[in-house]
DNA sequence: TAATCCATCATACGCTGCGTATGTCAACTA
DNA sequence: TAGTTGACATACGCAGCGTATGATGGATTA
């Protein structure tokens, strides 16, 4: 543990920052944690966090973008099981679907983010998440599945849609039913994209 | 203006708090507006804001109540306007969505809203807007117009895709014309919901 | 109508938390 | 190895929130 790198001690400093951080913005939101709190169970001070973020809205940008990298690898993932592109499309939804339920996602990347640091179109990395199902969209325009639309526009109602979805979900009283519910009715608006009927 | 009545002093305090709030959240944001100051342009303190609403958050929950009482006006003028009712449910959306492209409403219904007091399903009202759609879809279920499915996670996903559209229009470099992108895509997921192709 | 009460708001205080300026030490460089 | 610089800690000031307390003018009761 002794004579490492500059480098290296850099990027594990980060790497508690941001770990700490994830934990105290997940459990009590971002304007209730303190930087004093999370920085000293991380074993550092605000000093740390000043000099490689900038400041806290820098630190939850970092949070942000982890969480997005692995929502995207999540999608995937999900996609590239799908028997057909269509299908696919359709997974990779209910996938961020129930993603978003997740405690840490819904309040980090939903509710704080988005009020922190504004709409998520316009952050660095673009949300990747977005891009990606805007991609899916228009290979199934190229292969003549759906209508032609604009990708984007409708990536992002879909993302809106699930993404809504997601807060109903997790604040009802019985979530396993409602998220069947949605995922219903998710199907049926997303079949509004399609060439013909089913 | 003398011999006023306590019930009319209160409302008027009231008011003039509600109203230099909502100012001052919709241009600032909610955690930037400091209390002192929009108090103060009230002709008033803190001291008022705290007997008649509780806390910071108690008076951005009657913010949102007024505000959410104003759009489901409009929403409702919009669907009474149509021809059909399933242009009725088109057009409320629409107007929704362009409501949402409002910086007042979209700064502290949309951003600020869900992050400081939770998701609007939880809201004391219950987002009379969400509720008004939900409606709507039954009765066109009724009708015969559109398939079966739960009214509820419909029209949250519906609210949903136009309220993160809203976002991503008004972040955009042209808003007119992602607007018309946003509405034609919006119409073609609806259309999901239909019997059969029009 | 006079005395009293209580709702309504203002004032004063302490505390937490953020941001910046400054200090310190280890790691790199020549 | 002496000097330099980067990485973080420490210290200070200030803004903003919440509460406890104080003041005032309608409302109530006799």
């Amino acid at each position: 543990m002794v004579a490492k790198r500059r480098a290296e001690m850099v990027e594990e400093t980060r790497g508690k920052l941001v770990r700490a951080a994830r934990k105290a913005f997940a459990e009590k939101g971002y304007a209730a944690s303190s930087m004093d709190d999370f920085t000293a169970e991380a074993g550092l001070t605000r000093g740390a966090l000043y000099h490689n973020f900038g400041d806290k809205k820098g630190l939850l940008q970092a949070v942000i973008d982890q969480l997005d990298a692995e929502i995207l690898v999540r999608m995937r993932a999900a996609r590239e099981r799908a028997a057909t592109p269509w299908q696919g499309l359709l997974d990779e939804s209910i996938a961020y679907l129930e993603m978003a339920l997740e405690p840490e996602i819904q309040r980090i990347m939903l509710l704080d983010g988005p009020a922190v640091l504004g709409d998520p179109s316009r952050w660095p990395n673009q949300s990747a998440c977005l891009r990606a199902t805007a991609q899916t969209i228009e290979e199934l325009i190229e292969a003549g599945t759906i209508r032609s639309v604009d990708a984007e526009a409708a990536a992002r109602l879909l993302n809106g849609a699930a993404l809504n979805a997601a807060l109903w979900i997790a604040a009802a009283d019985d979530p396993p039913a409602v998220l069947a519910k949605a995922v219903e009715a998710f199907r049926r608006l997303a079949e509004g994209l399609l060439k013909m009927e089913p």
